[in-house]
DNA sequence: AATACGTGGAC
DNA sequence: TGTCCAAGTAT
């Protein structure tokens, strides 16, 4: 009885998949185990659309396994720009590393062996092995707790620990033995393109005869919302050290340069390139008198010019950005570095190839194109 | 178990 | 404009 619901409910879905899925995404042309993994990690908590050009820049410059663990990070971050939860990048670049010592650069064929990479859980797991080499494991992504919630009337936030759990073991009993890479991308596809989370196109579901969301018309309360919290708001003084700013081009050697600094690699943008930021005003003045950078009074006024104020969004806060730009051919000095770690001087010309966060390059790009530095 | 971790699409 | 949340994982 239960069997013939299952067969049931994957043949409906890969007939579907067969008629409507999508086949000719970048990674779904050589689905190779590293194909799929890199695409499979930038997809963590990131729509479709916005992952394509990243992917293309990415395999385009790491074509293979041993050329991305034998690139800086620095070179993988910056390719990793923009797409957020950069510790994803730095895992993929870790986990290729271990790749080439412990499996000579072949990618591991074993769950176990797979799951211990780092950046890859149980659900990116399964769609490394059943996508790229139709082994047969479950996966649980969003798209798949979505469907799985709607048909069976799944109650409660899938992110509580329960609630998973029930979802992987209907996931475990719906995933047909054959046709594993087939089912599997299928229901993501159909999260994505029919089951979605507003407005679903139940009329073109392959399910909704089976599905007591349909039933019932409820889809809107499946799976549950998340419980709410308020996000903090927080301030960060951004220090914006320039050099070089001659905009004579005839006049060689005159850049447009700013002061970077490599964050650590744990916490918010780790690995990324920052300008000197402070949560409070006064420790601006005193990281600069910490590097012997003495301001008489009226100098400190005209040395200082701040730039537009800007709010970016986080997940879990707010933060309101504050650039400070001190143009250091203004006040004809020099500032030494070396006793600085991971500092570089960014040339707005010839950008270096390192990880930048989004607030950091909006700062650059109205250094570019507004006259603050002339 | 709960929280940290980015950014942008959709409505 | 604000809200929700997207092919989750690590700690």
């Amino acid at each position: 009885m239960q069997f013939k619901l299952e067969m049931e409910f994957s043949d409906k879905v890969i007939k579907w998949y067969d008629k409507s899925g999508r086949k000719t995404l970048p990674w779904q042309i050589e689905k190779t185990p590293y194909h799929v993994w890199v695409s499979e990690v930038m997809l963590q908590q990131t729509q479709v659309v916005t992952v394509i050009g990243y992917f293309e820049r990415f395999i385009n410059k790491f074509p293979t396994i041993e050329k991305l663990a034998n690139a800086p990070i620095d070179e993988v971050l910056h390719l990793w720009t923009g797409l957020g939860y950069y510790a994803r990048a730095r895992n993929l670049h870790k986990a290729a590393n271990q790749i080439m010592a412990r499996y000579n650069g072949q990618f591991p064929t074993e769950f176990d062996g797979v799951i211990e990479l780092p950046g890859i859980g149980r659900s990116t797991a399964g769609a490394i092995l059943s996508l790229s080499m139709n082994k047969h494991f479950p996966i649980l992504d969003g798209n798949v707790k979505r469907v799985l919630a709607r048909v069976f009337h799944i109650e409660g936030w899938p992110g509580n620990k329960s609630i998973e759990q029930q979802l992987w073991r209907l996931s475990e009993k719906l995933t047909p033995k054959m046709s594993v890479a087939k089912y599997n991308q299928a229901m993501m596809d159909l999260g994505a393109l029919i089951c979605t989370r507003s407005k679903p196109s139940c009329d073109f579901c392959p399910l909704s005869s089976m599905c007591l969301s349909y039933a019932n018309y409820d889809w809107n309360n499946y799976p549950s919302k998340k419980p709410k919290k308020d996000k903090p708001n927080k301030i960060e003084w951004f220090l914006v050290l320039a050099k070089n700013t001659c905009k004579d081009k005839n006049f060689k050697d005159q850049y447009n340069s700013v002061a970077l600094k490599k964050r650590p690699d744990n916490g918010i943008w780790g690995g990324l390139y920052s300008f000197f930021q402070f949560s409070e005003k006064k420790e601006v003045l005193e990281f600069l008198d910490n590097l012997g950078f003495k301001f008489k009074k009226n100098e400190q006024i005209e040395a200082f010019q701040f730039m537009s104020s800007f709010k970016h969004v986080f997940t879990h806060f707010n933060l309101e950005v504050v650039p400070i730009l001190i143009n250091l051919d203004r006040l004809n000095v020099e500032l030494e570095f070396e006793n600085l770690n991971d500092v570089i001087w960014y040339n707005l010309d010839k950008p270096s190839e390192v990880g930048i966060p989004i607030p950091v390059e909006k700062i650059i790009g109205a250094l570019r194109n507004s006259p603050y530095l002339n």
